[in-house]
RNA sequence: CGGGGCGUAGCGCAGCUUGGUAGCGCGCCUGAUUUGGGAUCAGGAAGUCGCAGGUUCAAAUCCUGUCGCCCCGACCA
């Protein structure tokens, strides 16, 4: 392709709507314009690099026995009623109506249409197990759409939905898609790690998350390099030291005057004592009831176990207003010591003994205070997130932490679809049964997102080497010069001729707007050819992610390629 | 959904308080000189000031409404 007729409208200054690094790279680069929030028009960068990923995607569930085929975007509302998900769903749905006023959903997953659609022509056990998947746009009406094509209202996403005749069946699709999402990952050539997820309502069976690394990922996720143990932090268990009871001989509790000490760390100062020395008292308001739950000063609370532990529908953070109904003081001055309001203390709390809590009363907290001895719990629990250096709960290894990006997640649905929907077949003997149903995702999208935001530098973008819209441009550095034009041309055609993709860049540009141009758009490999190059009768060849430049024939030039993309 | 901010040329912004000829930088077009990391000079094109009402002799500017966009919040005492 000639960069002269290569449409990549590249922009020098940062549109100000763009707060990450990938939306703004993807801005600047021309891969992508706005249409409307959180929808996105592909320019031909971007449409190149989404193909590569639905390539490797599509090769790779071929693989795994899926089968691709295309799903209505537009889907009747009796089908959403049917798994009662037209009200679910809420806001998040798109909705529209034909000219009989019916109503549909664009389709935010395909769960239904794909069921409904397998539901009426297999019947038999012969025809299962079954893996289908699509690539195709999702629309979620996201009630605050951001960072570009990280959270979109509009993206494009693989989804692989497996049907098989019961759990053991659904086992072996979960793990062929399970591995078969390394081979996608791996072959990108993208920094990732699969970690335990939550699979919430749907039930106590498996799920996994991909998540690509990276500092600005929205997910905070735990690892163990010892054994393979990564989880959520939401989702890792703390497995707390065993509990050191407070010692009972312990300085007596005492009351002090703390005038103005409102948070953690202004009453960890006041009293020169580490915050993991205080007691925090959080207020909850569990399906409208007041709990209380007891955290170190330097932990946060986990509200998602903390609710399971309650097993309550709802579970906020109570306002201030609240806590001086209850307690008689405000934040800042909440202790145990003395309610009657059930409370729930962290593991950690246990072992502690002689710490600062406050008094509820406004401006005073106890010092020396022992659990146990000072207050008593309802029970203790874990109830924090995972921070790193936490042991690991398989080994004991203190665990890393690193920020991720969402990409894949990977489900056991069991029969919720199949059974709403009557999703059956005709077993051996006759019986009939419910369909075992997994389903497996990949935002499309995203990834794209993602792969920038982990590969990246000042200058722009650094494709991974499978994923770049073309591999190599080629740069003659004065384009009004015939010999360099002459050879940069003959480079840029052997180069197609051996099939490989490739920019020649014969804008009339000075040569600084090449180079800057190539660096922000990635391409890995970029060949200069300007006076040395001619000299020489070699071409000047520098890689993407590296500094140095290095001269190089022809011949060597094609070896290169062959390894990078062998 | 709550709070805040913004909408002026393709992009980034000023002008608005105090109403009176619509500006700057980058980009774009033409020409010349340049040509190894976003050139210089000269000339030029380009904006119904988001939209709709209102006030006024006069509105980018004041008022009302509306649409769009961005940020924050909806868990850390």
């Amino acid at each position: 392709m000639k960069a002269s007729e290569l449409f990549f409208p590249t922009l020098r200054e940062v549109p100000a709507e763009a707060e990450v690094v990938s939306h703004q790279l993807l801005l600047r680069a021309g891969f992508i314009r706005k249409a409307s929030g959180g929808v996105y028009s592909y320019l031909p960068l971007a449409q190149r690099v989404l193909k590569k990923i639905m390539q490797i995607v599509r090769e790779e569930m071929d693989r795994a026995g899926g089968q691709e085929l295309m799903l209505p975007i537009i889907q009747p509302r009796e089908l959403w009623e049917k798994t009662g998900r037209w009200d679910v769903y809420g806001d998040e749905m798109f909705r529209l109506q034909d000219r009989h006023k019916r109503y549909f959903a664009l389709g935010p997953t395909h769960e239904e249409i794909i069921t409904t659609l397998v539901n009426a022509d297999v019947h038999s056990y012969r025809g299962l197990p079954l893996m289908l998947y699509q690539i195709q746009n999702k629309y979620r009406d996201e009630i605050r759409p951001r960072f570009g094509l990280m959270r979109g209202r509009e993206f494009i996403m693989k989804d692989a939905y497996s049907f098989d005749v019961d759990y053991q069946g659904l086992d072996m699709s979960y793990q062929k898609m399970f591995e078969a999402y390394h081979q996608i990952f791996q072959r990108m050539e993208l920094k990732y790690r699969v970690v335990e997820a939550d699979s919430g309502a749907i039930g106590g069976s498996s799920s996994h998350e991909y998540m690509v690394l990276a500092d600005s990922g929205e997910a905070e996720v735990v690892y163990c390099e010892q054994c393979s143990y990564a989880a959520n932090v939401e989702k890792a268990e703390c497995s707390c030291q065993e509990a050191v009871p407070g010692q009972t001989d312990a300085l007596p509790l005492e009351k002090k005057h703390t005038p103005g000490q409102k948070t953690v760390e202004d009453v960890a100062a006041f009293f020169q004592r580490p915050t993991s020395q205080v007691i925090k008292t959080l207020l909850c308001l569990a399906d409208g009831q007041p709990v209380v739950a007891l955290l170190r000063g330097d932990r946060e609370l986990n509200v998602v176990k903390f609710q399971n532990l309650l097993g309550c529908l709802d579970l906020v953070m109570a306002d201030e207003k609240a806590a001086y109904e209850l307690f008689g003081a405000g934040f800042g001055s909440l202790g145990p010591i003395g309610l009657d309001i059930p409370i729930y203390g962290d593991l950690e709390i246990q072992a502690m003994s002689a710490a600062n809590c406050g008094a509820n009363q406004d401006d005073y907290h106890y010092i020396n205070v022992c659990p146990g001895r000072d207050f008593q719990v309802r029970q203790w629990n874990d109830l924090r997130n995972a921070v790193a250096g936490d042991p690991c709960p398989h080994c004991q290894n203190p665990l890393q932490l690193v920020r991720g990006i969402e990409v894949g997640h990977i489900f056991k649905l069991g029969d919720k679809y199949s059974r709403d929907l009557d999703a059956s077949f005709l077993d051996q003997n006759g019986q009939s049964q419910i369909m075992v149903m997994g389903c497996y995702g990949i935002g499309i999208s995203r990834t794209m997102a993602a792969a920038v935001e982990q590969n990246r530098d000042e200058q722009g973008i650094i494709w991974p080497l499978p994923l770049a819209p073309y591999q190599v441009i080629v740069i003659p550095v004065n384009s009004k010069k015939e010999d360099q034009m002459d050879l940069a041309r003959s480079i840029y055609e052997q180069l197609l001729a051996k099939g490989i993709e490739v920019i020649l860049d014969d804008r009339d540009e000075r040569a600084g707007v090449k180079f800057k141009d190539a660096d922000l758009i990635g391409i890995p490999l970029r060949i200069t050819v300007g006076p040395k190059a001619l000299q020489e009768n070699k071409v000047e060849v520098k890689k993407r992610w590296e500094k140095d430049i290095n001269m190089m024939g022809m011949e060597e030039v094609l070896n290169l390629i062959g390894e990078l993309w062998g």
